[in-house]
DNA sequence: ATGACCTTACTGAACGTTTGTTAGGTATCT
DNA sequence: AGATACCTAACAAACGTTCAGTAAGGTCAT
């Protein structure tokens, strides 16, 4: 791995813990073991070199799901794929997860047109999709929203959720949140179309 | 208002829009139109300024939604007002909303525990009461959960939501979000005990 | 009523440290 | 000889925090 490609990912995982006025250039630098001037050889400014890292976060993530719109299942099946497979990666990278929470965070048009347009449109776009597939009568873009919006919310809120009365450990397990919402969003279909 | 009600309230709002290390003492004395070290005469230092900032910030939100619960009407409409109550208070105290992502994103076990248990146990817990009034056969903590993260996903990801193909103007409006919302769980809801 | 005294709410100026950034120099490889 | 990848050392600015001082208001014995 290349210079570069060290510090872009140190900074991913600094950037998502500290956020980007928390972490300085100085810590980086200790954290990829080099000087401060070595960066700066890499990166123009302390700006885009976090503009950078964010891209280079999102870089491999859409084509994660590939796999699922590919399989020929049922629509049902299909999105219990892609629920299931939503919560494993956001699980699994947590640092990515919290880079992309402080993005939307900044709320930024630009930076969210970019993120929007140049990631996650393919992936919407599907989801609506498949959404119009099993409700055919309801509003595709709020139903998409509706899936991500509820899958997200568990991974978002899993440090605050733990002290609310009634809460178990099996509420930590991916299966089980990736069940109970794709039993919600399938009862809700079979109920409306019947 | 005192100077130090003055100082938490531009807190709350700064804090919000920049986080702990982008808000300096002095922009913040700037704020409120006072010396840096009169801060420093009402708080010890900037950590306890924070923690003070967003005590104040959650103290009045927990009893808005009172009004919903002592209303006798069916479960189902208690369901639809909470939802839009929820919804209205998160997209006008849009400060409110960004200081308690913020939180959120810090993940401080200790400050999660007193949010959760000072704030908005009791809340969460007459949500579970009427998910269970709705959906016995359910788990009641999952339940709440999913209705919480259904209102607030669409409130968080609105300024990246526009910019998705299939969006439309009224997306953004509370009624129409919170009337998707509300059907998909009573449809959920109705096949479940069907 | 008055001067002495304490508390409260502030100010300006400074403290040492950390910040982002740059200039100048040194190896290494083409 | 020139480009690339790095270093140490320094810069001014901004940072959190503190200190000495001041002006206003209330308290109390005289």
């Amino acid at each position: 791995m290349s210079s570069k490609e060290k510090i872009l990912s140190a900074a991913i995982v600094l950037f998502a813990q500290k956020g980007y006025s928390g972490l300085s250039m100085r810590q980086l630098a200790l954290a990829v073991d080099l000087s401060v001037a070595a960066i700066y050889h890499h990166f123009p400014d302390k700006n885009t070199l976090y503009l950078e890292a964010v891209r280079f976060a999102f870089l491999d993530k859409a084509q994660v799901f590939d796999q699922v719109w590919k399989s020929d299942c049922s629509a049902e099946e299909k999105l219990a794929r892609f629920i299931r497979s939503f919560i494993n990666v956001m699980l699994e990278d947590r640092d990515f997860h919290r880079l992309m929470q402080r993005e939307i965070l900044e709320a930024d048009p630009e930076r969210m047109q970019l993120l929007a347009q140049g990631v996650f449109t393919s992936q919407f776009c599907l989801l609506m999709q498949l959404a119009t597939e099993l409700a055919p009568e309801q509003d595709a873009h709020l139903l998409a929203t509706s899936v991500i919006g509820l899958a997200k919310y568990y991974i978002e809120y899993q440090p605050l959720l733990k002290y609310f009365p009634g809460w178990k450990p099996e509420h930590e397990m991916p299966e089980v949140i990736a069940a109970h919402i794709t039993t919600l969003l399938l009862n809700s279909f079979k109920a409306k179309t019947a």
